[in-house]
DNA sequence: TCGGTTTCAGAAACCGGTTACACAATTTTA
DNA sequence: TAAAATTGTGTAACCGGTTTCTGAAACCGA
């Protein structure tokens, strides 16, 4: 039988409480008395029970993470300096993937309310205006990562999209490029948008023509819309809104018979792993998807332990990572 | 002030017992009184307190995942299938990442016991005899992935390593190569151990002199491993132990100007995605990754349910995947 | 109509901790 | 040396649910 605090205070002939303030390391309690009772929990190898402690307390010391799918390879780096953050702060963490369903996103974020975790880091693209009004009224501090948002009680934590977006297109311009391609994410997700409409702003600031093919921010689908954008608009560059689409661009366009950099440049974004290890080494805009999972948990650590409450948005510095797949027009 | 049961029960003018009822189904309460406490519950927008919950029941509904690094691309899909299972089941799941240290890893096992998890799904490799022995006294169900063990109450689930990497060399060998080298991963990782077991064991018995060089299965041992073997063997093919290190050993073999497959031939182990991205595309083992999380979260939910008390070891079918990063050398 | 079941809701104990408060023992102060 | 302040421990209430046990009311057949 797994013994409990009573158990302990009798073998140490000492009072629940007296147990409990040891386990606590309160330092009322010392001497020979709390000899005794350590001495006891070492004997009956006496493990608190954390749900009493919860609820007890009404804490729980657990912190939430609900993503969209942790088998793309943006999201295990983010999620990592999220775990890493909290349990250096001594959470635990939960963590749920809603591959971006709306409504699983609403049952997993009430879940774990009713869980009562301490707080939750939610990257969702998906909130509508409604469900951030509902979530308004629950009493866990929420922050979003890779969305700002704006006039909410949220605190949010993400990158420049648009403006990481320009310098992209400037630097493919910069090469001499003058027929780029996007390569664009879903419609509703916010981060894709805004690469998009950075990468339009900049081409027609250029005095460039746009061309955008939306996609689903899946290699797949970098495959497939980059045959479309060879026979219909025949680039020379191409701005993936991430990553794993402009690697599957540059497997079609090898496919075909052409090369990347010599027919076509491709950047991407987000600088997952594997645009080190592809070859040409993938160019491509570096986000720093770790610090991005930390700061959201110090974010929420504030809010938890009351030292701030208003909401809050950072945004981290992005890098422009140039590596093999991009080359001026000019060196054909 | 958030709503409890005893709020709700006043509202609809029954006891707690009867609201508690009603939110666990019970068929004895019905007709008008169910329906006043439905409404009372909307009405104050009630929500159970599952810590509370947690504590009368002793059973958390948690299941926790402890692995190596979920940066590691092998993980995430094993990860995804944990995940997929226990929330299909009713499980929320806590992830811990323990970058394989030993410490570490039984620090949070026993964070994740007092947690009150109703079991534990544990991907290790530095699990000693005594440690599992701990481990035993515990009453938390565990189940070990990627690594069999014997005699002893754990479930595991697992490929079979050594007849994969067996397997691996016959294709090789298939092949006509007979400069095969092992990029071998670390020596207190099991499924290493048992993949340069039976890479060495069909080299002998295919009278073939084995040479293996011993990694960390990351991406950059790869690389140096590759350029040590190069210059102080002289392979024909490469089998490596994880996929990573085949990636960082292809990359090392262009950047000296030689080609995969034409001079050397790579396998790989595992099939993490890049696999199909990287160009040559790698031939490499599949494993079930997702298939084993769901396995795993199975036979722990048939524990936790006290369907089955023994122990088992469950072994998942591999295979081989033909793609492009392996040649015969005849044909040089 | 009446005793015997059955049905259904409530009272109260319980899960295993924490903590406000009370109070005895000890130390400090006058 | 007595009163006051401090220290350290115990008592008991509490967190918010679940569940056993009890008994009243409804139902049933004779």
């Amino acid at each position: 039988m797994k013994p409990n605090i009573q158990h302990v205070a009798e073998r140490a002939q000492v009072s629940k409480a007296t147990v409990s303030r040891v386990l606590n390391d309160n330092p009322q309690v010392k001497g020979e008395i709390k000899e005794r009772v350590l001495r006891a929990i070492e004997e009956l190898k006496y493990r608190p029970s954390t749900i009493a402690r919860n609820l007890a307390t009404n804490r729980t010391n657990t912190i939430g993470l609900i993503l969209p799918d942790i088998t793309n390879p943006y999201f295990p780096v983010l999620a990592r300096g999220i775990e890493d953050a909290a349990h250096r702060l001594g959470y635990t963490l939960f963590i749920s993937n809603t591959d971006n369903d709306p409504k699983l996103e609403q049952d997993i974020i009430y879940k774990m309310v009713e869980q009562q975790v301490g707080g939750i880091v939610l990257i969702s693209s998906t909130l509508d205006e409604q469900t951030v009004n509902d979530l308004t009224s629950l009493q866990t501090p929420i922050v979003l990562c890779d969305r700002l948002i704006e006039n909410k009680p949220f605190d949010a934590v993400s990158i420049d999209n648009y403006k990481a977006a320009q310098e992209a297109v400037h630097y493919l311009i910069g090469q001499g490029h003058t027929r780029i391609a996007h390569l664009a994410g879903p419609k509703n997700i916010q981060s894709a948008v805004s690469r998009r409409t950075g990468y339009v702003d900049a081409m027609l600031a250029a005095n460039l023509e746009p061309f955008v093919s939306v996609g689903t921010f899946s290699y797949e689908s970098g495959v497939h819309q980059m045959g479309d954008l060879i026979e219909e608009y025949g680039p020379t560059a191409i701005f993936a809104a991430n990553d794993l689409m402009a690697l599957g661009a540059m497997h079609e366009i090898y496919r075909r018979g052409l090369r990347v950099p010599e027919d076509i440049s491709i950047f991407g974004c987000d600088d997952i792993a594997f645009c080190a290890m592809s070859r040409p080494m993938m160019s491509t805009i570096s986000i720093p998807a770790y610090q991005i999972g930390v700061t959201a948990v110090q974010l929420l650590d504030d809010h938890m332990k009351g030292v701030r409450s208003g909401s809050k948005n950072v945004i981290l510095e992005h890098k422009l990572i140039h590596r093999e797949s991009c080359n001026g027009v000019d060196q054909k």
